[in-house]
RNA sequence: GCCGGGGUGCCCGAGCCCGGAAAAGGGGGCGGGCUUAAGACCCGCUGGCGCAGGCCUGCGUGGGUUCAAAUCCCACCCCCGGCACCA
């Protein structure tokens, strides 16, 4: 089995580098040939290529190297895609992590006792170094934990030699270093990439381009400015995301409403935070923490009182503001505001459960909705200062659940037992039972709306936009009339806080100032959107719908960042285009980029105009070429270039990608380009699970191609990949599937070579073993076109690999039981098979398939043979069906040796049905296809052959309705001869059945045959 | 909550779109063969009943349509994934 392994190794080194020599990878423009562009996602290179990515670019090459076979002229092209920070947070992480590691003496010796604490007490990476920390004693370091883990993952799961992981602290040159062992890996797998075209997406070339792109969408009026929060390192002034975080811990951003209380004759205003600002109809009282210190801040010309931390985040959320005083929470305890809302006066009172820390710290008051609003008025009931105001407080209740009496939050208070607020967990539980209930179900009361004190009019303006409401529009729509006149804000905070970066700083949240949009909600861009997508081919097709929700849903999305690798916005260079903006039709700069750059064109000189004319079309090619001194004859080639090759036939990505990248793809081409140039199928595939776990950084058990490459052999993880799971689903890579599928490669080598230098003649006439197996197979070369048509390459290779190794195993050992062995016909039926089996495995096993392949003494390059088409003058439906109905009998024949309990049975005869009765069948199956029913047989078939076959008839139209295409067609034929089937493989069922067996045709006796259903008698 | 996917035999998993075979294929288990032994490999069994190829039950739960439903329709329960400025 080793040895197996290492000679796929070793032939798959040796066809790479003769495909290299012959450039069989690249492909250009060839106007007598029919194009066919496929591209996949290009990688992020923040780590080498794993299995998780190499099963969709598996899948795209072996569909490539199929459509190629199949006669197209295929470009499948790839990049690195270098924009974002992430690889800026990393390489930051290394460096830091590496001055420690040389601060603690031997790196290596460190990152070794990590990863022996991590194998020996199978726990994640992070908790090793956290352990390995502690037991030398600096804790101090704990901070720096998650970026010593990067360099364990680097040195141990990557197999990156230290000296090379200590290079990787700056990020160009971890993203090089990635890319290139990247390209490696995918060179390894034998992906038939052009790589002349290869280009990262900070090169000055792409920059140019991506700027064109996004004038362009500027010009379409698809580019907005406005606000925008962000998670935010209030110390370095820079955006925070998942990967700049102690922990890597994504932070979430949520918004409150801001609900202004002034208070009466005081020009002060308390901002209630809020995330049901509907229920503000029914407020009751305000709360502040009377322990907590309070700033008085001016924002926006208004004072307000705000927790001393709300006052420092405000900061970030607002212009101008203006600490102008502090006090007490206990300084305004008693004190009226009104709700400006409905114009009520209400008490500010003390609360412990508020938390200055959250929001603003000044809370309404809702006992109707909140339960803790409730049980703290109850509580505040004993006290000696407040307790009378509290005790005259009821709940107002503002929202009905239907099939519910009275405020719902009273009701799950007493119903659950809570009698204070320091029964935290049940209040909990209490709130989150009494807001989903109401979220879901709960609509605004018109009484609600009485409340407010104005004028008629105004009150019934209220009643007609929300009385009966849903609580959801209903929130909305009062916050939004809160805004309106000036007693509503929006105050934002981190959701899953305290978050804090990896320079220590707790994150808050920063509202961006211009920000800059691609709006996808624009309804003229959703439509054309929706119309790409219309006349494009997804697979699986299941993934439609999401699609189509995605282009729905999709509103403005951020399309620039304040830092990070990239290209800059063109018109406001403080901004990089983000990620997911400057990838979307970069797979028309493939088309052209090997051919500005051959031709020297500086980056520079590729302005708006120049792209204008080379992807659209426009403009004078002479002008242009004078203008930007770029040869007319350069320009023409791009242009035929980008004409020949484009649109994208196929477009590859994990299912990932569907809601952003794959959709944003759509919207983008759609917006640009003109409609036959819109991509015409994209294609989507599950992820991979390494022995049915989910591959993670932290469990370390991602490998990398390099890794898998050397432990198996290229064939053989692209076989597994794409073997083990359907398109759209989960792949598992398994051990087990490993060795299986090395086992069936060994002996379809063994196969293949039994018909070596092997040369006979057609033979004139073949047996019914022989048109049996090449009819199956012919319909194997049918099914797996079609299949591989359907990117199934699950069952493509199923039927490669394993049903048609198994059905020719079959073949060789029938062939021996009728004695014939690989005689003269069965050599040339065997390489009939072979020649085109070898083909079939090329997109799959390319390098198994060439070495065979010549092994068979070709000179061609397999690769690049064309696909075998279907022999339709070896479909020969009689000898399956024969086939199949033996097989059946020998099934029958065992199921009686078992039920009747015959240990060792002498003889077996086999009676079958005379001719005539197969006129029965054959009408009967007549009835069934044209969908007559049992009685209309009955009574036609009895006027016709007598009533004393309607016991046989009945039976018979049974028997028809569960037939077997195959069968079904075979007697409809009438040429199908049951006797002649069973005597021409008789050896085979004796062999099967381990007796002799006589076959004659019904002459009477104790058991009647019928038609495919012969009697058998087992002595 | 919204959107998407899914609940099939001891386990994993096909089949459901286009209704018509206890339900492909694995794995595990049991029995047998091979072997000094283990492993690998091969054969048989693995819902129930059945001394002749048969019958019964069955595909989340409950209804319905149909000669016929894992497959179509309705209601309900449960599980998984995504929810944005992150590649």
């Amino acid at each position: 089995m080793e040895d197996f392994v290492a000679y796929l190794r070793e032939i798959s080194k040796k066809w790479r580098r003769e495909w290299e020599k012959a450039h069989l990878h690249e492909a250009d423009v060839d106007p007598e040939r029919p194009k066919f562009f496929v591209t996949a996602a290009f990688p992020y290179p923040n780590s080498p290529m794993h299995l998780g990515h190499s099963r969709t670019y598996s899948i795209t090459d072996a569909y490539a190297r199929f459509k190629r076979m199949r006669g197209f002229n295929v470009l499948f092209p790839m990049g690195f895609h270098y924009t974002g920070t992430p690889i800026i947070a990393m390489s930051e992480k290394v460096k830091q992590a590496i001055s420690i590691l040389e601060d603690l003496g031997s790196p290596e010796e460190v990152i070794e006792k990590i990863w022996k604490i991590k194998e020996e007490k199978g726990v994640p990476i992070s908790k090793a170094v956290e352990e390995y920390l502690r037991e030398i004693g600096r804790e101090d370091l704990l901070d720096s934990a998650d970026a010593l883990e990067y360099v364990v993952l680097f040195a141990k799961v990557f197999e990156i030699p230290y000296e090379n992981v200590k290079k990787l602290t700056e990020p160009l040159s971890m993203a090089n270093y990635f890319a290139s062992l990247t390209e490696e890996g995918m060179k390894e797998l034998g992906y038939m990439i052009d790589w002349r075209r290869k280009f990262t997406t900070i090169d000055p070339d792409f920059q140019k381009f991506i700027t064109w792109q996004f004038y362009k969408l500027y010009e379409l009026g698809y580019v907005e400015r406005g606000t925008h929060p962000v998670a935010w390192d209030p110390v370095y002034n820079t955006p925070v995301s998942q990967h700049d975080t102690k922990g890597d811990v994504e932070p979430e951003i949520e918004e409150y409403d801001i609900i202004l209380f002034k208070i009466k004759d005081e020009d002060l205003y308390l901002p209630a935070a809020t995330l049901r600002a509907e229920t503000v109809f029914g407020v009751t009282n305000v709360w502040v923490n009377p322990d907590a210190t309070y700033k008085i801040v001016e924002v926006e010309g208004k004072k307000w009182i705000l927790s001393e931390k709300a006052a420092y985040k405000i900061k970030f959320q607002k212009e101008n503001t203006k600490e102008i005083g502090e006090l007490k929470g206990s300084d305004i305890l008693g004190k009226m505001v009104i709700n400006p809302a409905t114009g009520e006066e209400v008490p500010v009172l003390p609360a412990s459960f508020v938390d200055p820390n959250i929001a603003t710290g000044v809370v309404m008051s809702v006992p109707a909705h909140a339960p803790f609003d409730y049980v703290a008025l109850k509580e505040l009931e004993e006290d000696p200062e407040f307790g009378r105001i509290a005790k005259s407080i009821k709940p107002v209740q503002v929202i009905r659940v239907p099939g519910t009496d009275g405020p719902l939050a009273p009701t799950v208070v007493e119903k659950m037992g809570i009698r204070t607020t320091k029964e935290k967990e049940m209040l909990e539980e209490a709130t989150k039972e009494v807001y989903s209930l109401e979220y879901r179900k709960g609509r605004l009361m018109e009484e609600a709306l009485e409340r407010v004190k104005g004028e008629a009019r105004l009150v019934a303006a209220l009643k007609a936009l929300m009385a009966g409401e849903a609580v959801p529009q209903a929130r909305e729509k009062t916050a939004k009339w809160l805004k309106l006149f000036g007693a509503g804000d929006s105050f934002y905070e981190i959701k899953n806080g305290p978050v804090y970066s990896r320079f220590g700083n707790e994150v808050v949240v920063k509202v961006l100032k211009d920000q800059w949009f691609l709006n996808y909600g624009d309804p003229q861009w959703k439509s054309l959107a929706r119309r790409a997508l219309a006349k494009m081919r997804i697979v699986p097709e299941s993934f439609r719908k999401e699609f189509e929700n995605t282009i729905e849903w999709l509103q403005k999305r951020a399309c620039a960042r304040t830092r990070g690798l990239g290209t800059p916005l063109p018109w406001d260079k403080r901004w990089i285009i983000e990620s997911l903006s400057d990838s979307t039709i970069y797979m028309a700069f493939y088309t052209v980029d090997h051919i500005l750059r051959s031709a020297g064109v500086p980056p520079e000189r590729l302005e708006p105009e120049v792209w204008d004319y080379i992807l659209l079309g426009k403009g004078d090619l002479r002008e242009i070429s004078q203008k930007y001194g770029i040869d007319e004859k350069i320009l023409k080639a791009a242009r035929e270039s980008f004409e020949y090759w484009y649109p994208v036939d196929s477009r590859h990505s994990g299912k990932d990608l569907i809601k952003n990248h794959l959709t944003f793809f759509i919207f983008n081409h759609a917006a640009i380009f003109p409609e036959d140039k819109w991509p015409r199928q994209i294609v989507v595939n599950g992820f991979v699970n390494l022995e049915g776990k989910k591959m993670s950084k932290s469990l370390g058990n991602i490998i990398p191609i390099s890794v898998a490459v050397k432990q198996h052999a290229p064939d053989i993880i692209r076989l597994v990949l794409l073997h083990s799971a359907e398109l759209g689903t989960d792949a598992d890579f398994r051990t087990e599937m490993v060795s299986r599928v090395v086992a069936n490669l060994k002996e379809i080598k063994n196969i293949v070579e039994l018909v070596k230098g092997v040369e006979v003649k057609k033979p004139g006439r073949l047996g019914l073993l022989d048109a049996w197996y090449l009819s199956a197979f012919v319909k194997d070369v049918e099914n797996v076109t079609y299949l591989m048509e359907s990117l199934r390459t699950r069952e493509a290779t199923n039927v490669l690999y394993f049903i048609l190794l198994n059905r020719t195993k079959q073949y060789l050992q029938e062939l021996d039981a009728l004695g014939r062995g690989l005689d003269e016909v069965a050599k040339w039926v065997l390489k009939y098979v072979v020649e085109r089996w070898v083909k079939m495995m090329a997109p799959f096993t390319p390098y198994f398939a060439e070495e065979l392949w010549h092994g068979l003494g070709h000179k061609s390059f397999v690769v690049t043979e064309p696909w075998p088409s279907k022999d339709e003058e070896l479909v020969d439906p009689i000898a399956e069906a024969a086939k199949e109905y033996v097989e059946k009998v020998i099934e029958d024949i065992k199921e009686i040796i078992k039920v009747a309990k015959i240990s060792s049975p002498k003889k077996i005869r086999i009676e079958v049905a005379p001719k005539e009765q197969a006129d029965y069948l054959k009408a009967a199956i007549d009835y069934v296809k044209k969908g007559k029913g049992l009685k209309e047989f009955m009574s036609d078939a009895v006027k016709l052959y007598g009533k004393k076959a309607a016991k046989d008839l009945k039976a018979l139209y049974e028997m028809a309705t569960g037939l077997s295409e195959t069968l079904r067609e075979a007697v409809e034929s009438g040429r199908f001869d049951e006797v002649e089937a069973l005597t021409e493989l008789k050896a085979v069922i004796e062999r099967e059945v381990g007796a002799p067996i006589e076959v004659k045709v019904y002459e009477g006796g104790k058991k009647k045959p019928l038609p495919l259903k012969p009697a058998i008698y087992v002595e």
